[in-house]
DNA sequence: CAGGTTGTCTACCAAGTGGTAGACAACCGG
DNA sequence: CCGGTTGTCTACCACTTGGTAGACAACCTG
């Protein structure tokens, strides 16, 4: 009790070790190690190694859901601004513990039990987040296209460089306090050159009275 | 004879596993199954798990070199329709077998020999991109920026969307022939967007003989 | 046809896998 | 202080892991 409960302590484990090595090469007993446990308590915690996943996902989808939020409620309504404070809100969990993200890139990995799962949970965070692309395309202040795709596309973008630095590594880049800020900055203009209108970057918003019908 | 030698359909099947699976989640047992041979027979050609690993590595780095250099040489002189040329190239391969850009993904679950490796065989086609990339920028056809971090944003992109049609299912978006048409097409106009020179597309370059002091 | 090479196989092995059964100590409310 | 609950443990289990040893057949080459 001194420490964090047991219980915890193995999620967060298990959560940092799928995350960056995969779930299916990560062993039970690993995790028990590094909590400084034996497997059987961890076994009396989490019924089987598909349990321990699902609650694991559970976590991460929490997680990412109250990030996403928060950082939607914080920003202006400038929809540019609005996914620039998403993104630093994201960056900065997701660089300094890269199994955040990670476990949700092992999607396709993992059996369809915990996709189906994991999907159902994000799934109201996805659609608002496409719907709101729809609609500040239809206003102009976004570059049209498939929100879909686009969503998918900015994901790929944000989580590809947050879940490899190895490949930045690659370039040169270190993650000293100086790299970080400079990749946060990089990958703010890159996803905002790749949303903006074509026209000019501020975007009068078109003239109707527009009140988010929500 | 009359099929393709073991060795080449081991390295096939491996590469397809390790891709899409995780090295570390797949037994030779496996691939030995899949290839449709006993785990002795594939220990025959590849003298350790670990051989195994580097010859499918250099498969893979030797495909995308080949298939890069060929987009570059093909594509005209307009950096972004070489940039074009470059993810057309490496689309389609990628999305068909997902496992092709799978692989590079997984480094950083790889041990460090294994990445050294990697890394020593793609470095020139590395650098050579940066240097580009950093040229264009300079002659003002290029958005200008961090050259390693925006050839590692792209890379993520591209990857990113290759490698995760279970995400790309989440929004909807089918694997179908007009799907892959317009994932597509909106994964170019997406980098295309990323990369264009804040000013107009067709960018003449900038009068006065600047050169960044860096 | 003799003798070596090549490629696949069966038979093992020690270590590690997810998981079960149950002992045992510490704690709790009555 | 007593009986049950809680949490961790040891002791197993059947199966899989990467890898070794060596049998054996098919093939060349002389």
């Amino acid at each position: 009790m001194s420490v964090a409960a047991t219980r915890t302590r193995i999620l967060e484990a298990a959560l940092d070790l799928f995350g960056t090595r995969g779930v299916e090469a990560v062993s039970l007993d690993e995790i028990a190690r590094t909590v400084g446990v034996r497997k059987q308590s961890l076994l009396y915690w989490f019924a089987s190694k598909d349990d321990l996943v699902d609650a694991v996902l559970d976590r991460v989808s929490d997680e990412l859901i109250a990030v996403v939020d928060a950082a939607v409620r914080s920003a202006g309504d400038e929809p540019l601004d609005r996914i620039d404070s998403v993104i630093r809100a994201v960056f900065r969990p997701a660089v300094r513990r890269p199994a955040l993200l990670g476990l949700v890139r092992e999607v396709g990995r993992l059996e369809p039990e915990h996709v189906d799962r994991l999907e159902a949970r994000l799934r109201p965070l996805l659609s608002a987040c496409t719907r709101y692309l729809a609609e500040e395309m239809e206003r102009g202040r976004l570059r049209r296209g498939d929100p879909g795709l686009i969503a998918a596309l900015a994901y790929a973008t944000v989580t590809g460089i947050a879940t490899e630095p190895e490949s930045l590594s690659a370039v040169g880049w270190r993650a000293d306090v100086g790299g970080l800020k400079r990749l946060r900055d990089e990958l703010r203009d890159f996803v905002r050159a790749a949303l903006s209108p074509p026209n000019g970057a501020p975007g009068q918003p078109v003239a109707g009275g527009d009140h988010e019908p929500r």
